[in-house]
DNA sequence: CCAGAGTGGAACATCGATGTTCCACTCTGG
DNA sequence: CCAGAGTGGAACATCGATGTTCCACTCTGG
C-alpha cells in the first residue's frame, strides 16, 4: 500500500532534507554523493528522489523558508517593544542552527530590495517606542542581525563555545548597537 | 631582456590576481576561464602564470593577506584608545572591498584558536581604560568586527548605498556593541 | 627591419560530478 | 510464505572544468 510505505518515502526524503542542509551548510559545492553517504542512503536512492541537483536545491529552498517562516512566528513579531522583539527574532533565528548558514547568503541578498515586511515593522514600532535609534534604516538592521547570527553560529561550531553564550553575546551586541545613544 | 619583458610579467601577473580577487569574491568556485575573461587574458596565459588552480589560489592568499597586514598597520592599533583603535581597524578594512569578502569565510573560521595578538592587545587596552566592555572576549569582537563588515559590503554591492554611509552605520553599530553598558 | 618575449586560440586528454539503467536484495503487510 | 515497495551497488554515458601542447600572431628593444 503506498499510503502506509508512504511513511517509510517520507522518512526517507526528510533524511536527506536534513543531510544536505548539514553537508552544504559547510560546503555548498558538496558533491551529491556525500549528502547521500551523510543521509545513511545510496546515491541511488537520492536520485530516485531528487532527479537533479536543481530539484534538490528547491526541496531544501521551500524547507528553509518554511522553518524559517515558523521562527518568525514564534518570535511573535507584533508583541512588546522594538527591540524585545527583535530580540526574541534573533533567538529564534539562532536555533536554526546549520540552516543559518545555507540562508545566510541569500538572505543578505534576497533582501536587498524589499526588506520582509513584518521585520519593517517591528523596526518602526522600536522607532516610535524609542526602542530603536532612529538612524538605522531597517534593511540595515535585517542585515546586521544576519550577520551577527552567522559570526555567532560560526563561534560555535569553529570554537569551544556553547550555544547558549554564543547567543548571549549576540543579544548583548545587537541590544547595543540598536539602542540609541 | 627578461629584465625589461619583466615589467610587463608582473603586469599581467598583477592583472590576473586582481580579476580573481573580483571574480572569486562573488563566487568561489568560478572556472578559471571566468577569471581569465575578466582579467582580459587567454585562459592559456593564466596557466603560465598559475599552473593549476591551486597555484592561483596560492597567490591570491598571499596578496590578500599581504593586503590585509598593509590595512593592520595603517591602522595603528597601538594608538589612542581601545574603541578608537577599533574604529580605525573597521575603516580600514572596509576599504579593503572584494578582499573583504574573499578573506571573511576564512578569516572567522581561521581565528578560531589564536586570534591575532596585536588584535588582543588592542582589546585589552580597550578593557583597561574603560572604552570596551571586559564583556567581550578578543575573538567574539575579531568575529563581530568581520561579520559587521561583510554585512557593510553586501549592503553597498547589493543595496543602492554609498560605501560611506555604509562604513557610518557599521561604525555606529559597532561602536555600540562595544561600548560598556 | 629582426629576434625574441609574450600572448591567444584551437585541439586534445583527463578527471570528477552527474544522472541513468539494471539487477539483486530486504523488508513488510497480507 | 509471497507480492510488491523500497533500496543499494555496479556499470555506463555525458558534461563541464582543468591542464597541456602547439602554432601563429603581436609588440618592442635593438
Amino acid at each position: 500500500m503506498s499510503a502506509i510505505r508512504g511513511g517509510s518515502r517520507a522518512r526517507t526524503r526528510q533524511a536527506i532534507l536534513d543531510a544536505a542542509i548539514e553537508v552544504l551548510a559547510r560546503n555548498p559545492a558538496a558533491p551529491l554523493g556525500d549528502v547521500a553517504a551523510a543521509a545513511d542512503v545510496g546515491r541511488t536512492t537520492l536520485h530516485r528522489y531528487f532527479a537533479e541537483r536543481g530539484d534538490l536545491l528547491a526541496a531544501l529552498r521551500e524547507e528553509a523558508g518554511r522553518r524559517l517562516g515558523e521562527a518568525r512566528d514564534r518570535a511573535r513579531l507584533g508583541d512588546d517593544s522594538g527591540a524585545s522583539a527583535l530580540r526574541r527574532l534573533c533567538q529564534e533565528f539562532f536555533d536554526l542552527g546549520d540552516v543559518l548558514s545555507l540562508l545566510f547568503r541569500e538572505q543578505v541578498a534576497v533582501d536587498g530590495e524589499g526588506c520582509d515586511e513584518n521585520f519593517e515593522a517591528m523596526v518602526r514600532r522600536g522607532y516610535e517606542d524609542g526602542s530603536v535609534d532612529p538612524e538605522l534604516p531597517p534593511i540595515w538592521l535585517q542585515s546586521l542581525m544576519w550577520s551577527q547570527l552567522y559570526a555567532g553560529w560560526h563561534y560555535v561550531t569553529e570554537c569551544q563555545v556553547s550555544r547558549h553564550e554564543a547567543l548571549r553575546l549576540i543579544l548583548r551586541c545587537v541590544d547595543g548597537a540598536v539602542t540609541p545613544r
